[in-house]
DNA sequence: AAAATAAGTAGGAGATTCCCTACGCGTCAA
DNA sequence: TTGACGCGTAGGGAATCTCCTACTTATTTT
């Protein structure tokens, strides 16, 4: 039953730090073998190989071969469709934000009030 | 060890399909009780109850008590920080959008050639 | 051909997810 | 005050996640 769609394999693949991390070393430094990526991580190579195959079934990365080494590269079109999703919040945190910006501008005025002394009885 | 951070929740939490109808539900007609939300899902009160949870602790929603109602409503700062994580990919996705649209740009020229008919012998 | 290298797969332990039913807590209505 | 209502929490079961240590496969080097 929980046949899991693309959208939700997209958001689990990010929801984990280990993942962030690897889709930013295939954005910054390109596409890499997996031995260069597993460098900047503790974890066990092995199991950075499951997080990577875990982005492939996302969609997120691709993967070719050349000799012994597997070369990943960064796929984003998954990501765009991330931002398409969000599209239609966006008013809401323009909304949000223009507010607080309306709050910050009143706070010097009403400081003195806000939080009133209390009188001695 | 594995304490999640602040990034981890938000994407755990939209890596569901019932917490991202939830979402819409709240984007789309407004804060709501607990009970008009529940009336658009199969699921068990309490299991919705639990997802509502989620989303609280992601911050993606809140919660006002009203009686013995709670209305939630759509708290839409985490997504505006998830589309600022989406910033540094981008270019990559219009890059590709890009070639993209080389590649249809030369279709009309292209596809007689691209699959050729057989020749009868 | 044998050894070394790169990376995936198997299998398993422990935690977490996602659903359920049963129950507890506070609020409003009779 | 008693009962009904709105919601959350407890506890449990099945599935999935995330890590590990072997082991296998494919390729390159010696």
């Amino acid at each position: 039953m929980p046949s899991a769609t693309d959208q939700d394999r997209v958001f689990a693949a990010l929801a984990n730090a280990t993942r962030r991390e690897l889709l930013r070393l295939l954005r910054d430094d390109g596409p890499q073998p997996v031995r260069a990526l597993a460098e900047h991580f503790a974890m066990s190579r092995p199991s950075l190989s499951e997080h990577l195959k875990v982005l492939r079934e996302a969609g997120l990365v691709s993967e070719r071969r050349a000799g012994r080494q597997r070369i990943y590269r960064l796929e984003a079109a998954p990501l765009c469709e991330v931002q398409d999703w969000l599209g239609p919040y966006e008013r809401f945190w323009r909304a949000r934000l223009a507010s607080l910006g309306e709050l910050l501008d009143r706070i010097p005025d009403e400081i003195p009030h806000a939080i009133p002394r209390e009188e001695a009885p």
